[in-house]
Parts: structure tokens; sequence; C-alpha cells
DNA sequence: ATATATACCTAAGATACTTAGGTATGTGAG
DNA sequence: CTCACATACCTAAGTATCTTAGGTATATAT
């Protein structure tokens, strides 16, 4: 119903995220399992998933291996050194982007 | 230092909401209560924000009412009755966000 | 006289998405 | 067997939203 949007520039955070809990991941993998714990709420398209992980790779905040399971191809995923102290900031900025956020659209600032 | 990005998408919701609050602002204004009520962290350009006001204009959820004050032109904005209810929409997509992002950002899901 | 604050504006460029395709294999239903 | 759907990768074109870098003009403080 409420599908809620995905603002630009969160997708990097949430799949350096992903990356940091899990150890590594493919890109489908990612896509199911945001979709899991948004309980469907919030989809990562592949058309902006796919040039996303290859530009963090590029950056050097990514390191792929690829895998071939079931006769398909995997590409896994992990953080390098740099894109641990990447996801260390990004979580950080997102941190406060969601407290001033909160500070812009929660309260009666008005009763001041 | 740490110079909060704004996500792509977040200034519509943040100027109605400043607007449903106040009743009505100019643009001037709207830049200096985001860096008031945010310490300075979240600073909305200009070039970002007259576009932004004349696109929800021309969408009719605001409409504008031209003042001289101190021998200088504003431009108070309000909603529209439209525009009340983008506010809600627009409030309940950034909650959903924030939930997801929380979701997505902070747990051990690892743990499960 | 010059800088800073107030107050509006636009245009060019960057970026990050969405949409809409494409390839290929495995699996389940009828 | 075939047809849809899930898995798994990908890219290109279009769009939206921002940043950067200007511009105009008035008021005030140094």
């Amino acid at each position: 119903m409420r599908n809620s949007k995905l603002y630009k520039g969160s997708l990097n955070t949430i799949i350096l995220k992903l990356l940091e809990e899990k150890g590594r991941m493919y890109g489908y993998e990612i896509t199911q399992k945001v979709k899991e714990i948004t309980k469907d709420e919030l989809r990562i398209t592949e058309g902006a998933l796919y040039p996303a992980l290859h530009k963090l790779e590029a950056e050097g905040f990514l390191e792929v291996e690829v895998a071939k399971v079931d006769n398909r191809i995997r590409k896994y995923y992990r953080l390098t050194e740099a894109g641990e102290k990447e996801t260390v900031n990004r979580l950080l900025a997102m941190e406060d982007f969601i407290r001033n956020m909160q500070q812009l659209v929660n309260p009666k600032w008005s009763l001041e």
C-alpha cells in the first residue's frame, strides 16, 4: 500500500551496512534481504543496485569473488578495510540525517 | 565537522512541514529556520529551495503572496488544501522511511 | 568603501535513481 | 512439454533533485 520510497543517497549506506552484518552477500541476495527486513516496503531495484555495487567496488570499498552455485553465477561482495571505515561514516551521517529530520518534522517547535 | 547531507527527496517534505507548522513563510526564512532547528547541520541551498518552491506552487500545493518589507520583496508561501493533504502523505512516507532505515541499519539481525 | 545580511532568481552540471529492457538457468504447475 | 516464475547477472535512456556558481538589489555595520 504505502510503498515507502527510497531517499536518494541511502542505497549505498544500506548495502554497506548489510555487508558489515553479513560478511559477504551477492546482489540478488541484497534485494531479497531488504524486502524481508522491511516487510516488502522498500524494494531495491536491480537497475539501481548493480551500478551501485560496481561503483562501490571501483571506489575500493568492496571486493568481489565470483562463485558458481547450481550452475548459476553469483558475485559475492565483501567490505574492504576502506569499506569498513566508509560504513562507519555513512552510518553516522545517516543517524545525523534521521535526527535532523525528526527535529524538523516531529515536534511542535512553534511552542518555543 | 560531520556536515550531514540532505538525502534527495526530503526537501519537499521539510518545506511542507515547516509551512504546516508556521502557517506562512518566505524562502529565505525557510533556509534560516532549517539552519536554526538543525543547529547548522543541514543547510538548504537557495539553488535547491527556490526551484522546489516554484514546483510545489505549480503543482497546486502552495499559494504565494507577495509583500514588501523594508523596501525588499518577500514571497510568502502557504499550504493550499491539496498541500495539506500532500503534507500528511509526505510525513507518513518519511516516517516509513525512517522506520525502515532503522530496521536496516540498527539491529543485529544476524542474531536471528 | 566594503563586507555582510537580507531576499529574490536561474543555468549548467553531477548524481542517483526508475523504467525498461536484455541474457541465462532451475523449478513447479497444468 | 511448455509456460510462468524465481534466481542471477547486466545496461541504457530518461527523469528528478540536488550542488555549484553565478546574477540582481537593498539595508546595515565597520
